[in-house]
DNA sequence: AATTGGTATGTTATAATATTGCAAGTTTGT
DNA sequence: ACAAACTTGCAATATTATAACATACCAATT
Protein backbone atom coordinates (compact mmCIF):
# COMPACT_ATOMS: atom_id res chain seq x y z
CA UNK A 1 0.00 0.00 0.00
CA UNK A 2 1.91 2.81 -1.52
CA UNK A 3 -0.58 5.61 -0.72
CA UNK A 4 -0.35 5.78 2.75
CA UNK A 5 2.25 8.59 2.20
CA UNK A 6 -0.34 10.57 1.42
CA UNK A 7 -3.42 9.89 3.65
CA UNK A 8 -1.32 10.16 6.59
CA UNK A 9 -1.10 13.84 6.37
CA UNK A 10 -5.11 14.96 7.01
CA UNK A 11 -5.50 14.73 2.95
CA UNK A 12 -8.63 13.02 3.34
CA UNK A 13 -11.05 14.82 5.62
CA UNK A 14 -10.34 18.11 3.89
CA UNK A 15 -9.86 19.78 0.22
CA UNK A 16 -6.45 19.40 0.22
CA UNK A 17 -3.79 18.73 -2.65
CA UNK A 18 -1.10 16.05 -2.66
CA UNK A 19 1.83 16.79 -4.61
CA UNK A 20 1.10 13.90 -7.26
CA UNK A 21 -1.95 15.53 -8.37
CA UNK A 22 -4.63 13.23 -6.23
CA UNK A 23 -6.47 15.52 -5.14
CA UNK A 24 -9.99 14.81 -3.13
CA UNK A 25 -12.23 15.10 -6.36
CA UNK A 26 -9.80 13.36 -8.31
CA UNK A 27 -9.41 10.35 -5.46
CA UNK A 28 -13.82 10.47 -5.26
CA UNK A 29 -13.95 9.79 -9.04
CA UNK A 30 -11.09 7.16 -9.02
CA UNK A 31 -12.97 5.16 -5.98
CA UNK A 32 -16.61 5.76 -7.90
CA UNK A 33 -14.66 4.02 -11.15
CA UNK A 34 -13.26 1.43 -9.06
CA UNK A 35 -16.72 0.82 -6.86
CA UNK A 36 -18.74 0.17 -10.63
CA UNK A 37 -18.76 -2.96 -12.39
CA UNK A 38 -19.66 -1.28 -15.32
CA UNK A 39 -18.23 1.49 -17.06
CA UNK A 40 -19.94 5.17 -15.90
CA UNK A 41 -20.76 8.14 -18.42
CA UNK A 42 -19.27 11.60 -17.08
CA UNK A 43 -23.13 12.65 -15.97
CA UNK A 44 -23.05 9.33 -13.81
CA UNK A 45 -20.17 9.78 -12.22
CA UNK A 46 -21.15 13.88 -11.60
CA UNK A 47 -24.17 12.16 -9.82
CA UNK A 48 -22.29 10.42 -7.82
CA UNK A 49 -20.11 13.57 -6.98
CA UNK A 50 -23.25 15.45 -5.88
CA UNK A 51 -24.35 12.58 -4.18
CA UNK A 52 -23.72 14.27 -0.69
CA UNK A 53 -25.34 17.82 -1.17
CA UNK A 54 -22.04 19.13 -3.43
CA UNK A 55 -23.03 21.13 -6.25
CA UNK A 56 -19.97 20.10 -8.76
CA UNK A 57 -20.76 21.15 -12.37
CA UNK A 58 -19.58 19.30 -15.95
CA UNK A 59 -16.11 20.47 -16.45
CA UNK A 60 -15.14 19.25 -12.86
CA UNK A 61 -15.95 15.37 -13.88
CA UNK A 62 -14.67 16.17 -17.06
CA UNK A 63 -11.04 17.86 -15.58
CA UNK A 64 -10.88 14.40 -12.78
CA UNK A 65 -11.53 11.69 -15.44
CA UNK A 66 -8.71 13.55 -17.81
CA UNK A 67 -6.58 13.31 -15.58
CA UNK A 68 -6.70 9.77 -13.92
CA UNK A 69 -7.16 9.11 -18.38
CA UNK A 70 -3.73 10.94 -18.56
CA UNK A 71 -1.81 9.12 -15.25
CA UNK A 72 -3.29 5.66 -16.63
CA UNK A 73 -5.10 5.24 -13.43
CA UNK A 74 -8.84 4.78 -15.53
CA UNK A 75 -9.65 3.97 -19.68
CA UNK A 76 -12.23 5.90 -21.80
CA UNK A 77 -14.20 3.71 -23.84
CA UNK A 78 -15.00 5.23 -26.80
CA UNK A 79 -17.60 3.57 -28.48
CA UNK A 80 -19.27 4.02 -25.52
CA UNK A 81 -18.86 7.51 -24.18
CA UNK A 82 -18.06 6.08 -21.23
CA UNK A 83 -15.32 5.25 -18.17
CA UNK A 84 -13.56 2.70 -16.21
CA UNK A 85 -11.17 2.23 -13.28
CA UNK A 86 -8.04 0.47 -14.82
CA UNK A 87 -7.68 -2.81 -13.99
CA UNK A 88 -3.46 -2.55 -13.37
CA UNK A 89 -2.73 0.91 -12.75
CA UNK A 90 0.93 0.16 -11.99
CA UNK A 91 2.87 1.33 -15.01
CA UNK A 92 1.95 2.66 -17.98
CA UNK A 93 0.28 0.14 -20.77
CA UNK A 94 -2.43 0.25 -23.82
CA UNK A 95 -5.13 -2.02 -22.88
CA UNK A 96 -7.92 -3.62 -24.71
CA UNK A 97 -11.39 -4.06 -23.81
CA UNK A 98 -14.37 -6.42 -24.31
CA UNK A 99 -18.10 -4.80 -24.00
CA UNK A 100 -20.35 -7.43 -23.41
CA UNK A 101 -23.53 -5.88 -25.14
CA UNK A 102 -26.11 -8.38 -23.13
CA UNK A 103 -24.95 -7.33 -19.52
CA UNK A 104 -22.34 -4.47 -20.35
CA UNK A 105 -19.83 -5.19 -18.39
CA UNK A 106 -16.01 -4.73 -19.45
CA UNK A 107 -12.96 -7.13 -19.76
CA UNK A 108 -9.95 -5.77 -19.96
CA UNK A 109 -6.59 -7.15 -21.12
CA UNK A 110 -3.62 -5.73 -21.82
CA UNK A 111 -2.32 -4.80 -25.20
CA UNK A 112 1.36 -6.60 -25.91
CA UNK A 113 3.45 -3.77 -27.96
CA UNK A 114 3.18 -5.69 -31.04
CA UNK A 115 -0.37 -5.17 -32.45
CA UNK A 116 -0.55 -7.59 -34.88
CA UNK A 117 -1.17 -6.78 -38.56
CA UNK A 118 -1.97 -3.40 -38.04
CA UNK A 119 1.37 -2.73 -37.01
CA UNK A 120 2.75 -3.70 -40.42
CA UNK A 121 -0.09 -1.42 -42.39
CA UNK A 122 1.02 1.39 -40.41
CA UNK A 123 5.03 1.03 -41.11
CA UNK A 124 3.57 0.04 -45.10
CA UNK A 125 2.30 3.61 -45.29
CA UNK A 126 4.88 5.61 -42.89
CA UNK A 127 2.20 6.36 -40.16
CA UNK A 128 3.64 6.48 -36.54
CA UNK A 129 1.25 5.02 -34.16
CA UNK A 130 0.75 7.27 -30.91
CA UNK A 131 -2.35 6.06 -29.19
CA UNK A 132 -4.36 2.88 -29.86
CA UNK A 133 -8.01 2.53 -29.16
CA UNK A 134 -9.43 -1.33 -29.47
CA UNK A 135 -12.47 -2.33 -28.18
CA UNK A 136 -14.57 -5.15 -29.20
CA UNK A 137 -18.05 -5.88 -28.28
CA UNK A 138 -19.96 -9.40 -28.31
CA UNK A 139 -21.02 -11.69 -25.22
CA UNK A 140 -19.21 -12.27 -22.25
CA UNK A 141 -19.34 -16.02 -21.05
CA UNK A 142 -21.34 -15.26 -18.19
CA UNK A 143 -24.31 -14.05 -20.80
CA UNK A 144 -23.64 -16.94 -23.64
CA UNK A 145 -24.42 -19.67 -20.74
CA UNK A 146 -27.53 -17.82 -18.34
CA UNK A 147 -30.30 -16.07 -20.36
CA UNK A 148 -30.52 -14.01 -16.98
CA UNK A 149 -28.05 -11.08 -16.74
CA UNK B 1 -18.13 -0.22 -61.53
CA UNK B 2 -20.77 -2.42 -60.16
CA UNK B 3 -23.12 -0.07 -59.35
CA UNK B 4 -24.17 0.96 -62.51
CA UNK B 5 -27.02 -1.71 -62.63
CA UNK B 6 -28.44 0.98 -59.95
CA UNK B 7 -27.95 4.20 -61.70
CA UNK B 8 -29.01 2.82 -65.18
CA UNK B 9 -32.81 2.79 -63.55
CA UNK B 10 -33.31 6.42 -63.60
CA UNK B 11 -33.16 6.91 -60.13
CA UNK B 12 -30.85 9.91 -59.98
CA UNK B 13 -33.28 12.52 -61.34
CA UNK B 14 -36.33 12.30 -58.49
CA UNK B 15 -37.07 10.66 -55.13
CA UNK B 16 -37.27 7.08 -56.08
CA UNK B 17 -36.17 4.39 -54.09
CA UNK B 18 -34.18 1.18 -55.22
CA UNK B 19 -35.33 -2.00 -54.12
CA UNK B 20 -32.17 -2.56 -52.17
CA UNK B 21 -32.91 0.40 -50.29
CA UNK B 22 -30.30 2.88 -51.89
CA UNK B 23 -32.89 6.23 -51.42
CA UNK B 24 -31.50 9.57 -53.01
CA UNK B 25 -30.92 10.87 -49.56
CA UNK B 26 -28.30 7.77 -48.42
CA UNK B 27 -26.94 8.43 -51.75
CA UNK B 28 -26.56 12.05 -51.28
CA UNK B 29 -24.62 11.39 -47.91
CA UNK B 30 -22.95 8.56 -49.70
CA UNK B 31 -21.43 10.77 -52.30
CA UNK B 32 -21.04 13.61 -49.88
CA UNK B 33 -19.13 10.98 -47.59
CA UNK B 34 -16.88 9.66 -51.00
CA UNK B 35 -16.16 13.81 -51.44
CA UNK B 36 -14.49 14.54 -48.31
CA UNK B 37 -11.18 13.38 -47.78
CA UNK B 38 -11.84 13.51 -43.98
CA UNK B 39 -14.11 12.18 -41.86
CA UNK B 40 -17.31 14.25 -41.48
CA UNK B 41 -19.43 14.36 -38.36
CA UNK B 42 -23.39 13.93 -38.39
CA UNK B 43 -23.74 17.39 -38.41
CA UNK B 44 -21.46 18.37 -41.44
CA UNK B 45 -23.30 15.63 -43.24
CA UNK B 46 -26.80 17.24 -42.75
CA UNK B 47 -25.50 20.86 -43.77
CA UNK B 48 -24.07 19.15 -47.16
CA UNK B 49 -28.19 17.90 -47.25
CA UNK B 50 -28.97 21.44 -46.83
CA UNK B 51 -26.76 23.42 -48.93
CA UNK B 52 -29.43 23.70 -51.52
CA UNK B 53 -32.27 25.00 -49.50
CA UNK B 54 -33.64 21.43 -48.01
CA UNK B 55 -34.75 21.74 -44.19
CA UNK B 56 -33.79 18.01 -43.33
CA UNK B 57 -33.19 17.24 -39.96
CA UNK B 58 -30.61 15.52 -37.58
CA UNK B 59 -32.59 12.08 -37.63
CA UNK B 60 -32.73 12.32 -41.68
CA UNK B 61 -28.89 11.97 -41.23
CA UNK B 62 -28.08 9.60 -38.36
CA UNK B 63 -30.71 7.57 -40.43
CA UNK B 64 -28.55 7.68 -43.20
CA UNK B 65 -25.52 7.07 -42.05
CA UNK B 66 -26.77 4.39 -39.71
CA UNK B 67 -28.33 2.59 -42.89
CA UNK B 68 -25.15 3.01 -44.90
CA UNK B 69 -22.84 1.81 -41.99
CA UNK B 70 -25.00 -1.18 -41.63
CA UNK B 71 -24.31 -1.66 -45.42
CA UNK B 72 -21.12 -1.65 -45.03
CA UNK B 73 -20.53 1.44 -47.25
CA UNK B 74 -19.53 3.60 -44.73
CA UNK B 75 -17.69 3.44 -41.12
CA UNK B 76 -18.47 5.23 -38.09
CA UNK B 77 -14.94 6.54 -36.62
CA UNK B 78 -16.23 6.18 -32.49
CA UNK B 79 -13.19 8.06 -31.31
CA UNK B 80 -13.98 11.12 -33.63
CA UNK B 81 -17.77 10.63 -33.62
CA UNK B 82 -17.53 11.07 -37.41
CA UNK B 83 -18.34 8.85 -40.89
CA UNK B 84 -16.32 8.15 -43.70
CA UNK B 85 -16.65 6.62 -46.81
CA UNK B 86 -15.52 3.04 -47.17
CA UNK B 87 -12.64 2.22 -49.06
CA UNK B 88 -13.64 -1.49 -50.16
CA UNK B 89 -17.10 -1.16 -50.35
CA UNK B 90 -17.35 -4.85 -51.91
CA UNK B 91 -17.86 -7.41 -49.37
CA UNK B 92 -18.47 -7.47 -45.55
CA UNK B 93 -14.91 -6.95 -43.71
CA UNK B 94 -13.65 -5.48 -40.38
CA UNK B 95 -11.88 -2.38 -41.21
CA UNK B 96 -9.02 -0.87 -38.71
CA UNK B 97 -8.17 3.36 -39.37
CA UNK B 98 -5.03 4.95 -38.68
CA UNK B 99 -6.14 8.45 -38.14
CA UNK B 100 -3.90 11.24 -38.45
CA UNK B 101 -3.80 13.82 -35.54
CA UNK B 102 -2.44 16.80 -37.66
CA UNK B 103 -4.43 16.90 -40.62
CA UNK B 104 -7.54 14.86 -39.91
CA UNK B 105 -7.24 12.23 -42.80
CA UNK B 106 -7.71 9.12 -42.06
CA UNK B 107 -5.95 5.78 -43.48
CA UNK B 108 -8.27 2.81 -43.89
CA UNK B 109 -7.20 -0.88 -43.75
CA UNK B 110 -8.33 -4.19 -44.04
CA UNK B 111 -8.56 -6.23 -40.75
CA UNK B 112 -7.73 -9.88 -41.50
CA UNK B 113 -10.07 -12.35 -39.88
CA UNK B 114 -7.79 -12.93 -36.89
CA UNK B 115 -6.94 -9.76 -34.29
CA UNK B 116 -4.03 -10.77 -33.34
CA UNK B 117 -3.39 -11.47 -29.64
CA UNK B 118 -7.19 -10.04 -28.50
CA UNK B 119 -8.80 -13.54 -30.19
CA UNK B 120 -6.86 -15.40 -27.84
CA UNK B 121 -7.51 -13.37 -24.52
CA UNK B 122 -11.16 -13.71 -25.95
CA UNK B 123 -10.96 -17.39 -26.12
CA UNK B 124 -9.29 -17.60 -23.22
CA UNK B 125 -12.22 -16.24 -21.28
CA UNK B 126 -15.14 -17.19 -23.47
CA UNK B 127 -15.98 -13.86 -24.70
CA UNK B 128 -17.72 -13.83 -28.51
CA UNK B 129 -16.40 -11.19 -30.59
CA UNK B 130 -18.90 -9.64 -32.81
CA UNK B 131 -17.79 -6.34 -33.64
CA UNK B 132 -14.35 -5.07 -33.21
CA UNK B 133 -13.44 -1.52 -33.66
CA UNK B 134 -9.56 -0.53 -34.03
CA UNK B 135 -8.37 3.06 -34.20
CA UNK B 136 -5.28 4.48 -33.92
CA UNK B 137 -4.23 8.28 -33.68
CA UNK B 138 -0.53 9.20 -35.09
CA UNK B 139 0.53 11.02 -37.78
CA UNK B 140 0.96 10.08 -41.29
CA UNK B 141 3.39 9.99 -43.66
CA UNK B 142 2.68 13.79 -45.17
CA UNK B 143 2.56 15.21 -42.16
CA UNK B 144 5.94 13.53 -40.73
CA UNK B 145 8.09 14.98 -43.78
CA UNK B 146 6.39 18.18 -43.92
CA UNK B 147 5.63 21.09 -41.69
CA UNK B 148 2.25 21.96 -43.30
CA UNK B 149 -0.97 20.17 -43.34
C1' DA C 1 4.19 38.65 5.68
C1' DA C 2 3.69 39.88 0.84
C1' DT C 3 4.47 38.64 -4.08
C1' DT C 4 4.30 35.59 -7.59
C1' DG C 5 3.65 31.46 -10.47
C1' DG C 6 1.61 27.23 -11.15
C1' DT C 7 -2.09 24.14 -10.61
C1' DA C 8 -6.74 23.05 -9.51
C1' DT C 9 -11.45 24.35 -8.96
C1' DG C 10 -15.76 26.95 -9.46
C1' DT C 11 -19.26 28.99 -12.45
C1' DT C 12 -22.02 30.10 -16.24
C1' DA C 13 -23.20 29.38 -20.51
C1' DT C 14 -23.37 27.06 -24.67
C1' DA C 15 -21.79 23.87 -28.30
C1' DA C 16 -22.04 19.50 -30.35
C1' DT C 17 -23.85 15.02 -30.67
C1' DA C 18 -27.75 11.81 -30.63
C1' DT C 19 -32.36 9.91 -29.79
C1' DT C 20 -37.53 9.41 -29.18
C1' DG C 21 -42.16 9.38 -30.73
C1' DC C 22 -45.50 9.96 -33.84
C1' DA C 23 -47.70 11.18 -38.22
C1' DA C 24 -47.57 10.80 -43.05
C1' DG C 25 -45.93 9.14 -47.35
C1' DT C 26 -43.86 5.27 -50.50
C1' DT C 27 -42.81 0.85 -52.15
C1' DT C 28 -43.65 -3.90 -52.61
C1' DG C 29 -46.00 -8.06 -52.90
C1' DT C 30 -50.44 -10.22 -53.33
C1' DA D 1 -56.62 -1.98 -54.73
C1' DC D 2 -54.96 -3.41 -50.28
C1' DA D 3 -52.01 -4.35 -46.47
C1' DA D 4 -47.41 -4.85 -44.65
C1' DA D 5 -43.07 -3.09 -44.38
C1' DC D 6 -40.20 0.49 -44.88
C1' DT D 7 -38.80 5.36 -45.29
C1' DT D 8 -39.28 10.14 -44.31
C1' DG D 9 -40.68 14.56 -41.99
C1' DC D 10 -41.07 16.92 -38.03
C1' DA D 11 -40.86 18.65 -33.28
C1' DA D 12 -39.05 18.21 -29.20
C1' DT D 13 -35.68 16.79 -26.11
C1' DA D 14 -31.88 14.11 -24.16
C1' DT D 15 -27.08 13.43 -23.67
C1' DT D 16 -22.34 14.44 -23.98
C1' DA D 17 -18.62 17.81 -24.04
C1' DT D 18 -16.23 22.24 -24.07
C1' DA D 19 -15.30 27.44 -23.88
C1' DA D 20 -14.27 31.22 -21.33
C1' DC D 21 -13.36 33.48 -17.42
C1' DA D 22 -12.99 34.09 -12.37
C1' DT D 23 -11.38 32.44 -7.99
C1' DA D 24 -8.89 29.74 -4.64
C1' DC D 25 -5.03 27.26 -3.04
C1' DC D 26 -0.18 25.85 -2.34
C1' DA D 27 4.80 26.40 -2.63
C1' DA D 28 8.79 28.95 -3.21
C1' DT D 29 10.80 33.00 -2.95
C1' DT D 30 11.60 38.01 -1.61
Amino acid sequence: MSKQALETSGIEGGNAKARDGMTSTRRRVLETLRAADKPLGAYDILAQLNASGRRAQAPAAYRALDFLVSRGLAHKLSTRRAYIACDRPEGAHTAAFMICRRCGRVIETCLAARRGPLDDAANAVGFAIERTVLEVEGVCADCRTSSGA
